[in-house]
DNA sequence: TCGTATTGCATAGCAAGCTATATACTATTA
DNA sequence: TAATAGTATATAGCTTGCTATGCAATACGA
């Protein structure tokens, strides 16, 4: 298949690959990614705060959180006002790993662009932002 | 994040769901669309030969397999020469849903990229293939 | 204020990807 | 030909995504 979609899944999985090589030795993975850059911008916030500003489901935050939490890298403690509710901190170890992470991250978006030029990858990404517009209309009215 | 990686893992994700629901009515995931692929080309491969078609590893596809099998869209035979091998047949249901499914997965390649153009598609797809191959180089040093 | 609805989070269960390893057979070579 | 190397597939164990559902706490409405 050479498919728009079998394209994006296909380079989805390889980069996955690639952050998870280079992040391994400051001991995250992954998934933990996106939580981490929100916590990096704002500690202390709740699951559901965290949840608006990552495009995954609140099973899958959960879970992640987690994992995170047994990797020492955040702690969940009770929310003051509201006993359904926790509020979630990064660890000193959580803290102590943003720069090294936030370079590998750029690096990496560095190296798999560096074959086009700065009009086409700015074409690319403008592309990509409107094909994932035009997949949630759809999804949306399916 | 609005990186290139951020943006190919979520449209990656958001195209897999779309996928799932629109074949769904033919009792298939999408797991098993490339597989599906493979064996609609050529029927009666082993393992091994389908796993040169397919981007995924050897024990991901074991497992798809024995998923399809599950589901009643495969068999496994034993291969007449080499009794390590086993052989994999299409059963009728499995051979019955696809020109449906081909049309499925068209219809949704033509659906995510229907705002652009010919020649935006064109130098987007162009741009993923690219990548890609810069991925894989990049991999490959590391 | 009491019963119901809603909300925040967790859990269960599945798919599909990965690496590492086991198992069983085939091929090679000393 | 007997031991060793290699090969085809399967399995174990993990992550990370999903939906559906459970559970407790809060909020609301009669």
């Amino acid at each position: 298949m050479n498919s728009a979609g079998y394209l994006v899944n296909n380079l989805a999985r390889l980069l996955v690959e690639v952050l998870r090589k280079r992040i391994a030795p400051l001991g995250i993975v992954p998934g933990q990614f996106p939580a981490l850059l929100a916590l990096w911008e704002k500690d202390g916030l709740t699951q559901k705060e965290l949840l608006t500003m990552l495009d995954i489901e609140q099973a899958t935050l959960a879970n992640t959180l987690t994992r995170m939490e047994r990797d020492g890298l955040i702690i969940r403690k009770e929310h003051p006002a509201d006993a359904r509710a926790r509020t979630i901190h990064l660890t000193e170890q959580g803290r102590s790993i943003r720069d090294e992470a936030y370079q590998t991250a750029t690096q990496i978006n560095q190296d798999i662009l560096a074959d086009l030029s700065d009009e086409e990858t700015r074409a690319f990404l403008d592309c990509m932002r409107r094909v994932i517009g035009k997949v949630k209309e759809v999804e949306h009215a399916s």
